[in-house]
DNA sequence: TATACGCATGGAAGCGCTTCGGGACCGGGA
DNA sequence: TCCCGGTCCCGAAGCGCTTCCATGCGTATA
């Protein structure tokens, strides 16, 4: 290696330097690259030889502009760290392994969605588009249109988009019934801020649970932090609005809080407090993420792996062949019961997808 | 917005019609869109409002093949999605806020890193590449040089590329010296697996500690997983570790775990044999992940996110303009001292970084 | 043997932008 | 009045691929 040229100056090969080598026009190359099978099989093995000697790599911007298309996805979040999200980011990995496409990430971040995902929104910047937890207006939907792309929604729903959501309000539902069984009158809920668009939902699945087991809703048990980060959604949020709701003249005997992340801090909120789970105070989620198997936190699982990898897996199917029905799929969450609502775990077999 | 021409059908408007519609060539629309000061005023609004007449958006993809730069960095990592290398990305992600710059992300995966690595290994693929936790052998440093492109290393080191590296063998051992001080001496460590290129290092470490309060080193407290996904890093492989350790005629009543995520499944692991932690046993682990807070658990933080954003950074900085030197800095990792090896919590206080 | 046809290949025109060389036009100094 | 230098803009040649069309050749058909 040392003998030869230095990759620096080692001159740069195109096709058509591989054309030159192996005595023949570009376009034939370009034939042998894309496995057209317009080639004879000496041509073909002539051509290969040369791509091998000469190390050649098919430069992919050029490939991109001559047919129009990036080979990439876009998936745009709120945010593309978060623990909640990063579940729906790996279906999406998964799904796109081993595909010869890239992966682009865009935060939207909670303040202003529509800036940072403009990069995306023109003609012929990506092959396709996963947005989720963005509701989509005309405006927005028109600007979608205009990409000439597939878009896939996940967690809200239009009409001219593929959408992949929850049930909201069936989850909270459960959930809350699951506290009820277990012989909980007074059930606090820790909403994220209310201007959440998801929050409505689950706060409406939260009261029917109570409404069919005749309890009266009390609005001092419906509280939220004061963070305003991640829309409320965050450790920081969920131990603010616990230490709310047990500063309460009469304090809840159970939560349901409506994610996971802000169980966390609700969690060691009560914790700080002095207070035992489940024995004291007891705590359900929402989300299912992998670490609150190891916390033992009940909760409801939402399957953002699969939502994302089933989003992706349409998207896929698109790139090839554009269909113009448009999938209208939602997902059940389901309640998983572990020991911070009571029950002893007893479950720790839950298959372990891949990160 | 009816009225008009729906998305779908109305023409495709290239730099071409924008210099039709404003009467002038296509150079200076381009010049126009560039901010070159070669423009007139007058030429200017007039270029800028047929602009926004026609919404004109320039094509990326175009402009990435005739400037031959990509506006993108790839981020490689053996786990994107994984609680550590997420921290990682939030450092980069933020610095690159408000940048024109395509994220790409690269899963190297743990068993065939360089074959997902290949796409991004050509000239003109990307602008810059971070690439964490792969160590470089020459084979791939030459291939890393013929990128053209800025590189930086994040956890390893080369000379020939900016380097961001951690004292893993430092780490260790003040953690290892907390457990002793806080009067143990049957102190366990569970590790990844042996060929972790980092493992070494921390097993260094530790061993170093022990020596130096000199405890004698017992082989049968050096323990890994079985579970190989992540190298060993797994909640997993923190579980499995430490039945191994629960399960010896004489267990440890300390153990220092190589990962927080690791930890986390050690310390379920211990929980559902009934063991209450710090009382029965004592946890140590290592990342400082942000849930680790909630947790409680005594941790080493490697400044994780710190890292993301100053190898982002360099990268940033030489894509404006490159220079020859190479960075070669390494960070100190530090104690984050909490209730699970004993201490009461009191240090609520961290601050949050963005996600 | 002449004609038609199919296959393998070459040639050239894009894809939508950047950029360089040059030309038109204007003003000021000699 | 002439020349020179600047400013502003145009035209055209790329960037490295894909792809359509034309062409030449060999083979089957009449």
């Amino acid at each position: 290696m040392s003998s030869r040229l230095s990759p620096a100056e080692r001159p740069k090969v195109t096709i058509y330097e591989v054309a030159d080598d192996a005595g023949v026009a570009i376009s034939t190359v370009s034939r042998v690259l894309n496995g057209s099978k317009e080639v004879s099989d000496k041509t073909r093995k002539k051509v290969e030889e040369s791509i091998e000697r000469l190390k050649f790599k098919p430069q992919r911007t050029a490939k991109t502009l001559a047919k129009q298309q990036t080979h990439s996805l876009a998936v745009a979040m709120p945010s593309t760290t978060s623990l909640f999200y990063v579940e729906v980011l790996k279906g999406v990995k998964d799904t796109l392994r081993e595909r010869d496409i890239d992966l682009l990430l865009c935060n939207l971040g909670s303040t202003a969605p529509y800036q940072t995902l403009g990069r995306f929104l023109s003609r012929g910047a990506v092959d396709a588009l996963l947005l989720t937890s963005l509701p989509v207006d005309d405006a927005l939907a028109a600007e979608l249109a205009s990409l000439h792309a597939p878009v896939a929604l996940v967690g809200t729903r239009h009409e001219d988009f593929d959408s992949f959501y929850l049930d909201d309000a069936y989850g909270a539902r459960i959930a809350t019934e699951h506290l009820i069984e277990a012989g909980h009158e007074r059930i606090g809920m820790i909403t994220p801020h209310p201007w959440a668009y998801d929050a409505e939902e689950r706060i409406r699945g939260y009261r029917q649970a109570l409404e069919g087991a005749g309890i009266r809703f009390d609005p001092q048990l419906l509280v939220a932090g004061d963070t305003l980060k991640h829309a409320g959604y965050s450790e920081e949020a969920g131990a603010e609005a616990m230490l709310k709701l047990l500063a309460l003249r009469e304090p809840p005997t159970a939560v349901f809080v409506s994610s996971d992340v802000q169980a966390f801090g609700a969690w060691a909120a009560a914790r700080d407090r002095g207070l035992d789970i489940p024995r004291d105070i007891v705590i359900c989620g929402y989300d299912n993420l992998k670490l609150s198997r190891y916390l033992d936190l009940t909760t409801v699982s939402q399957h953002m792996y699969e939502i994302g990898a089933a989003a992706t897996e349409r998207l896929l199917d698109r790139m090839e062949e554009d269909s113009d029905d448009r999938i209208d799929r939602y997902f059940q969450p389901e309640l998983v019961v572990r020991s911070s609502t009571g029950q002893r775990a007893s479950d720790v077999e839950e298959a372990g997808e891949e990160e």
